[in-house]
RNA sequence: CGGGGUAUGGCGCAGUCCGGUUAGCGCACCUGCUUUGGGAGCAGGGGGUCGUAGGUUCGAAUCCUACUACCCCGACCA
């Protein structure tokens, strides 16, 4: 393991890159923007999909698979969703190689598709077209499915796990009768992935809906959760949307009501990718590295045995196994880290890097005076324990910094959001960097026209908040909101 | 796709301008001894057809030509 770690404030970008690989989480593939996922991250994004797969579940979803493959003519179905794809759809031509001449292999001239497949940016078309067939009556309804599944868009600059060809998702696709059911369940998802990134990932997060321009492919409205990374930017951590009846036109999917009429359904779709772990990494680690969240680190407590003689370690194993044995009895993962092949303030190091919530070291010391040093990773901060009830003592301190973690994203946060009504003003705060609420006119151009300016996009419209007349910040023109501005990911 | 850059052990680099011993350094790796409460020390050791293909030359990592790959900056995006 390297020793040091670019700092933030020298360069937040390549801090991020050095972290993910230092963290032994992901790295570059052979393949051109698209990343291997390590064992160590691999394990954060089974944490999130274990829990966010059990709300799903207690939301009364199910799960399905639909084809990685989809007819390229599926897409050319729903206008929107085409324009918003094609740009980054890989396309299957062929489907056979054969052998030539120098010993390499070749695509077979003669294996040409009669119909390109697409691989899936995402599967509304493929999953529309089998709900015809799933959906006649009202009594089928609502379809509540969703998925795990990888998905591809041939991205032109890519970064771990922010941002790569391939990526890991849920995708949640729901029919039902209603516009208003449709709605209620795109809110209900919002909600659920909200409570997902302030009550696991410890992250705060703005909800509201897309502007026009923001918005899905293909929706009619696009929810939307935005959390804030360390250095100011915006990161759109999960979007749910009402499709209305785009998709159900497009497809053809028909069912008939207890007054035996014949309408098309109504849907949504909603997703959460290993993106995640991307805004994870950004929102709480530091220049020591990973800091996470104890509801989503793979190992919650690692022990560090400090011994110079084999019967110290022997003695000191003995009290790490109760320990562990305690802990895991109050369902936390502990790690015993007994390597003799490196040395403490190596492993202490090591474990900071990969951001482990609670480190035990047991010494000599610590066994004459019943004692054992506990050091969190969230503070830095180091204390020497009485042995006595150590588990309740851990299990309080994971709460405690479960709920640290939180608290400091959110004073973050709240301390670079700003209001502001004056243009210069505006452009100052964007330029530092943070949420900016202002007033907007609601015109697409207007919105162009501050992007371009300030590389500034409307992060969310909220939905919730009160309304307040004023002008828009760029044009002048009655506004009777304000939106939130940011720079993002 | 535009603009810039890079390609040399696993990783990071020097050497290239000005061709000439056996291609070197740091980290990592292996062995041994000493170490172990914040990234150990010493000694020894293994590992490279210098991106690919041509060419110039007595001789090419170094010069020439072509190609390929990757990285950074822009347009696109969860």
């Amino acid at each position: 393991m390297a020793k040091e770690l670019t700092s933030r404030s020298e360069n937040y970008s390549q801090w991020y890159n050095d972290l993910v690989v230092k963290a032994d989480l992901a790295e570059n593939s052979a393949v051109r923007g698209s990343m291997v996922i390590k064992p160590y991250g691999y394990a954060i994004w089974e944490k999130m999909q274990r829990i966010l797969d059990d709300k799903f579940k207690e939301t009364g979803h199910e799960n399905a698979y639909f084809p990685l493959f989809i007819p390229k003519s599926f897409f050319s179905k729903e206008a929107d969703h085409v324009e918003g794809f094609a740009k980054e759809c890989a396309v299957v031509t062929h489907y056979r190689l054969k052998n030539d001449e120098k010993g390499g292999v070749v695509v077979d001239p003669e294996a040409k598709l009669e119909e390109e497949l697409i691989v899936r940016p995402t599967s509304e078309t493929i999953i529309w077209d089998t709900y015809r067939k799933w959906v006649q009556s009202y009594r089928d309804l609502p379809l509540l499915i969703n998925q795990w599944a990888n998905v591809v868009r041939w991205e032109m600059r890519t970064r771990l796990f922010l941002r790569t060809s391939e990526f890991l998702w849920q995708e949640g696709h729901t029919a039902h009768a209603s516009r208003k059911e449709a709605v209620e369940e795109a809110e209900t998802i919002l909600k659920l992935y909200a409570d997902f990134a302030e009550n696991y990932m410890g992250m705060p997060v703005l909800q509201g809906v897309k502007s026009a321009s923001e918005r899905f492919a293909g929706a009619i409205e696009t929810y939307c959760i935005e959390a804030m990374m360390q250095d100011g930017k915006a990161l759109q951590a999960g979007t749910s949307h009402f499709l209305g009846q785009n998709f159900a036109k497009a497809f053809d999917v028909k069912y008939l009501t207890k007054e035996n009429k014949l309408e098309y359904v109504w849907a949504t779709s909603w997703g959460v990718s290993t993106r995640l772990i991307g805004a994870l990494i950004m929102a709480h680690s530091d220049d020591n590295g990973l800091v996470l969240p104890p509801k989503l680190a793979p190992i919650q407590v690692v022990i560090v045995p400090i011994y110079r003689k084999d019967e110290q370690l022997e003695a000191i194993t003995e009290k790490a196994d109760e320990i562990t044995k305690a802990l895991r009895a109050k369902g936390i993962s502990v790690k015993y880290d007994k390597r003799d092949t490196h040395k403490p303030g190596f492993k202490f190091a090591e474990w900071e890097m990969k951001g482990v919530p609670v480190r035990l070291a047991i010494g000599p010391r610590d066994l004459e005076n019943g004692t054992v040093e506990v050091a969190r990773r969230d503070t830095l901060e180091k204390d020497t324990l009485r042995m006595e009830n150590l588990d309740e003592k851990i299990e309080n301190l994971l709460e405690k910094i479960q709920d640290n973690i939180f608290q400091k994203a959110l004073s973050f946060r709240e301390s670079h959001t700003y209001k502001v009504d004056s243009w210069d003003e505006f452009k100052e705060k964007i330029e530092a960097g943070g949420f900016v609420w202002a007033h907007w006119d609601g015109t697409a151009k207007t919105e162009q026209k501050i992007k371009e300016e300030t590389k500034a996009t409307i992060r969310l419209i909220p939905t919730d908040g009160e309304k307040e007349s004023g002008k828009c910040v760029y044009s002048g023109n009655p506004s009777e909101r304000r939106v939130a501005f940011a720079k993002s990911y």
